[in-house]
DNA sequence: ACTTCTCTACTTGTCTGAGGAGTTGTGCTA
DNA sequence: TAGCACAACTCCTCAGACAAGTAGAGAAGT
């Protein structure tokens, strides 16, 4: 039994074209071959595959100018976060929480009001209270980072974190269930230098402590 | 002073319908006029006003059935990171871009194979031919930038830049436009400065002047 | 009264041919 | 060698024709 359903000539071709554009057959800047190629390739008219460009234009993924051609924009727009997450090691991760984490931490010190002084403050005490259970310890740790990213006011990198914290949550688990220990007094005092540093409207400092925090981290791993 | 690029008029005709959507003409579900009504009122051939909903259509806001009309799905563009991206103003998208491409060109100074090298000079060349029109020279400088996140073989990290692309492209071009001039030597030199340092396994330096690059970029905004 | 069928008007889907407009590379000229 | 005209390419737009699908009105049957 074949299809019952039968999508339009033009949105296969999209997604016959966007196929072939993650399959890498053009990279990201190069020109696709002209409608007049393509139309014949694919079996379908010259407005039918114009208008299978249009919709990929839409989406962001191409790009016309007359004139000129058919240029790849972008290779796709983002595919499922989750699925990306699982395949990538932990140690991918982590180098990405760096990116995002000193950045905030330095934008933290410039822009903090008092009350996310406050918060952050709070964080940290909460955290120092749960030192016994694993999952639980991960939880208020993962409170704190967020509470220093939020602190930057900017919502893109407050997302970005926020995309990494399951995968991030379950590989700590993992190595603290291995190493049987959580920095403990160690932890707890660079989380202080921390805070010190944004409170004081210290970037450089900020930024530098929370990158050997997470260095450290990464250095644990297996 | 009015446009002196002129926008085609599949690209004007999407803006317009966009605009009359957003202005509450017609609500989410409900059906627009047929082609054949559209197309005179604005003016424009009928397969004009295709590709202007085939647009639409691409961005999530528009659906259309066979034989029954073009329906609204959406008001506006639908809940993923496009949806973010395009809310968070051109600073925020620009810090994050700072995040993910400062510790990318360390990482890769690191890590960058002969192949990786090649490909990022390759790109410095291109780059460096298409200095005429605005979104070409920004097509080219993203194709640079990719190939030095690229050679960090982070994963999360391309998909980071990637997702940014879309929308800071746009943001670029308004830029460049507005200014007029696009960098030009000083550009191409910072360029060849950090491939150098990648080149030369300086990671600090080329962190520095990736920072260096990507900071005169957002002290250029309005 | 209700269901079912059919027909018709209307809608989008697709193809083709024609000409307009912008870009790019080539080859000629000075 | 530098500059320019031109030709070949590209996408852009329109118009017309027919195919394919939908939905509503009305007829026919139960």
């Amino acid at each position: 039994m074949t299809q019952l359903r039968r999508e339009p000539l033009a949105e296969q071709a999209a997604e016959a074209l966007l196929e072939r554009i993650r399959g890498g057959e053009w990279a990201l800047g190069q020109k696709l071959p002209g409608e007049t190629t393509l139309a014949p390739q694919l079996g379908v008219g010259r407005s039918t595959i114009r208008e299978a460009i249009r919709h990929l234009a839409g989406r962001g993924v191409l790009a016309t100018r007359q004139g000129a051609g058919v240029f790849v924009t972008a290779l796709d727009e983002p595919e499922d976060w989750d699925q990306v997450l699982r395949r990538a090691d932990i140690a991918a991760v982590i180098e990405a929480r760096i990116a995002i984490e000193v950045e905030a931490s330095a934008l933290a010190a410039e822009r903090r009001t008092l009350s996310d002084l406050r918060a952050m403050k709070r964080a940290a005490e909460e955290r120092d209270l749960h030192r016994s259970g694993v999952e639980e310890h991960v939880d208020a740790d993962t409170v704190l980072h967020r509470s220093i990213v939020l602190a930057a006011h900017n919502q893109i990198l407050t997302e970005l974190f926020d995309t990494f914290t399951p995968r991030s949550r379950q590989a700590m688990i993992e190595l603290l269930r291995r190493r049987g220990e959580h920095g403990g007094e160690a932890d707890h005092l660079i989380h202080m230098r921390i805070l010190e540093a944004i409170a004081h409207r210290d970037a450089e400092s900020a930024a530098a402590l929370t990158r050997d925090h997470l260095l450290a981290l990464k250095a644990k791993l297996p």
